[in-house]
RNA sequence: GGCCCCAUCGUCUAGCCUGGUCCAGGACACCUCCCUUUCACGGAGGUAACGAGGGUUCGAAUCCCUCUGGGGUCACCA
């Protein structure tokens, strides 16, 4: 038997490929409109990294009059494919990623995104299309039936790795069919294998370049599962092929995994899409970014501080140990985020909802991914997704893998806050609330929140700050607590010496306490005037000397909104229950 | 380890293809000062990079080679 298949041994040809780089650009969009496709395995969250994929692919086609497709690549039985699992799809609508084809989903303004022509777009669902290709490349003895164990295998892999090979798995030949009887009976079920042609693969990547791939690093490898289902690489051509896709924008890791889809595409008779690889997007401290960072995080702060039971309220005991236990295991979303504020530790965001959550503007984040990895020239750094649309192409796309640096997206993200219209502001604020902060809803009236707003706008860095730094709004007078630390201790002038006669921060309270009692006028410009005048008299016209006292009175800190907002926001009841207990609790400081 | 790819401030990057205009530009971060009722914002200034070594050239961040470093991949996962 010989090791050489002639009929697909032919040089590899590039189909419209064939011309040179820059005319083939030019050509595929003036010919055909691109189509570029996003392909995740079946996920209930998007990462970033996955987002950033996502957005290229849809940038790429629709700056160029085509169509973006979402497939669902699900033919790993172990994975589950309900619901639950396109969960990320509500991620890329919140970014303004709407595809053409693919899964139906029905957007919160009632748009219904997705369907098609080239369903379904589940890869569970194809079976049979994939098993006609399979068909075919049986008969045209371009894949055979292999029947080794998985026992087998792992010896094979093993005695090449002791001759200091890597494992290639290569046709030994035809099984009789004495042999496939007996292997049949003996309970073994086959998959199936390409049998790949023997030369070098040239590898066209119109990001990364050419690449080729001495002889026999392609192996024979699988291309139906003993379950029947088809591997990626096989379904991934066949649907490439099916649903019109000319560009393929996909992680780097694919990279090598292109000269398998390359010589399944000669065997089918297939064109050839135009390949870019995008590289990763790592954590600053070089690690990959992944899932489990959150669960580190959280690991490490009960190991420092050696807590030994879950805080109250967070996660269960069972849950707690079995954590702790192992640690591979995830903790679910809700319990992660109750046991990091039991903690006081911060999640790290990995997936699109996360930075939703933690206040993030989609356009923003979208922003910022583009520009890891990708840049328009210049010196040019703020755009919009039209902008990216316009402009995006695969030859600025950068080669190096890219550090994804929250603090400069929070920059970012300040920036956009800050010259957004009051309006905008205050509307997504609402939003924002309705979904993460539903207790400021109910507990402020609507002219409230809108004060709350105007007082935050200018001071928030994220859509959650108005809401994260002012809890003391919501609790009852006699709950507040006042934070024993040296800027309060400072402000109040708590055991300070000072001059003779001269007022303390407490005293300033006080008397400011009465002063507010009988304020005809609970007003921003009424309040200030009372209490510059005040300062005027008694603090040597220094409004901080008063301004502070009467914030940690109101706010329990010395960090709040401006003070004549907040005593506006507390109003005078509340205000004054407050100051006075701040009075009483500070006779029991030092 | 085999194979493949990559390499500019701490970070994201411009410049590289078509060598000189680059003793390398922008942004974030950092430092100093200013503003200020807290926090934050804002304003002015500053520190900071072509991984190393060889070539080619009148001239190299830009072209070539070697080394070093980094990444990806070697599944019946995608």
């Amino acid at each position: 038997m010989s090791t050489v298949i002639p009929t697909f041994t032919a040089v590899c040809t590039f189909g419209y490929l064939a011309v040179p780089e820059r005319q083939v650009s030019a050509m595929t969009t003036e010919t055909l409109p691109p189509v570029t496709r996003f392909a995740p395995s079946p996920s209930g969250h998007l990462h970033v990294g996955g987002a950033r994929t996502a957005l290229f692919a849809w940038a790429f086609a629709k700056g160029r009059g085509g169509r973006f497709v979402i497939r669902i690549e699900d033919t790993d039985q172990k994975r589950s494919s309900d619901a639950a699992s396109v969960g990320f799809l509500k991620d890329l609508e919140w970014l303004g990623i709407r595809w053409d084809e693919g899964p139906e989903f029905t957007a919160p303004d009632g748009t219904v995104v997705g369907g098609g022509p080239n369903g379904p777009y589940f890869q569970s669902e194809r079976l049979a299309i994939y098993n006609r290709y399979l068909e075919q490349l049986l008969v045209e003895g371009k894949a055979y039936e292999a029947w080794d164990t998985a026992e087998e295998l792992d010896a094979m892999r093993k005695a090449a790795m002791a001759r200091k090979e890597a494992f290639r798995y290569r046709y030994r030949g035809a099984v009789s069919d004495a042999e496939r009887a007996a292997f049949l009976a003996e309970g073994r079920q086959p998959v199936i294998r390409f049998r790949s042609p023997e030369r070098d693969i040239t590898i066209h990547d119109e990001v990364l370049g050419d690449a080729t791939l001495p002889l026999g690093e392609v192996d024979d490898f699988v291309i139906r599962k003993k379950d029947g289902f088809p591997t990626y690489h096989f379904a991934v051509v066949v649907d490439d092929e099916l649903m019109g896709v000319t560009h393929v924008l996909r992680a780097q890791e694919h990279f090598t995994n292109t000269a398998k889809h390359m010589v399944l595409q000669d065997a089918l008779g297939f064109r050839r899409p135009v390949y870019g690889h995008l590289s990763i997007i790592k954590n600053p401290d070089d690690s990959k970014m992944s899932k489990r960072d959150k669960d580190k995080v959280l690991r490490k702060a009960v190991h420092d501080r050696a807590v030994t039971e879950p805080p109250m309220g967070t996660v269960s005991v069972e849950e707690w140990s079995q954590w702790l236990g192992d640690a591979n295991i995830q903790l679910e979303l809700e319990g992660a985020i109750r046991l990091g504020e039991a903690l006081g530790v911060q999640l790290p965001e990995i997936n699109v909802d996360d930075f939703r959550r933690s206040g993030y503007l989609p356009e923003v984040l979208c922003n910022f991914l583009a520009l890891n990895g990708w840049s328009p020239g210049g010196d040019i750094e703020k755009f919009d997704n039209a902008f990216l649309r316009e402009r995006f192409g695969l030859d600025r796309v950068m080669k190096t893998p890219a550090k994804f640096d929250r603090v400069k997206l929070l920059a970012f993200n300040t920036d956009a806050i800050t010259g957004m219209d009051p309006v905008e502001f205050a509307r997504r604020c609402r939003e924002h609330a309705a979904r993460f902060r539903p207790e400021f809803l109910e507990a402020l009236d609507p002219s409230a929140f809108a004060l709350l707003m105007k007082a935050t706008q200018e001071r928030s860095k994220t859509l959650d700050d108005p809401f994260r730094a002012n809890g003391f709004l919501l609790v009852a007078d006699d709950e507040l607590g006042f934070s024993d630390d040296k800027n309060v201790r400072k402000a109040l002038g708590i055991g300070a010496a000072r001059a003779d006669g001269a007022r303390s921060g407490l005293d300033h309270l006080r008397a400011l306490r009465d002063l507010l009692a009988g304020a005809s006028d609970w007003s921003q410009a009424a309040l200030e005037q009372l209490a510059t005048a005040y300062a005027a008299e008694h603090a040597g016209g220094k409004i901080g000397a008063v301004a502070q006292p009467l914030r940690i009175g109101v706010s329990g800190s010395t960090v709040s909104p401006p003070i004549w907002d907040t005593l506006v926001l507390v109003g005078r009841d509340r205000a004054l229950r407050r100051i006075d207990r701040c009075i009483a609790w500070s006779a029991t400081l030092a």
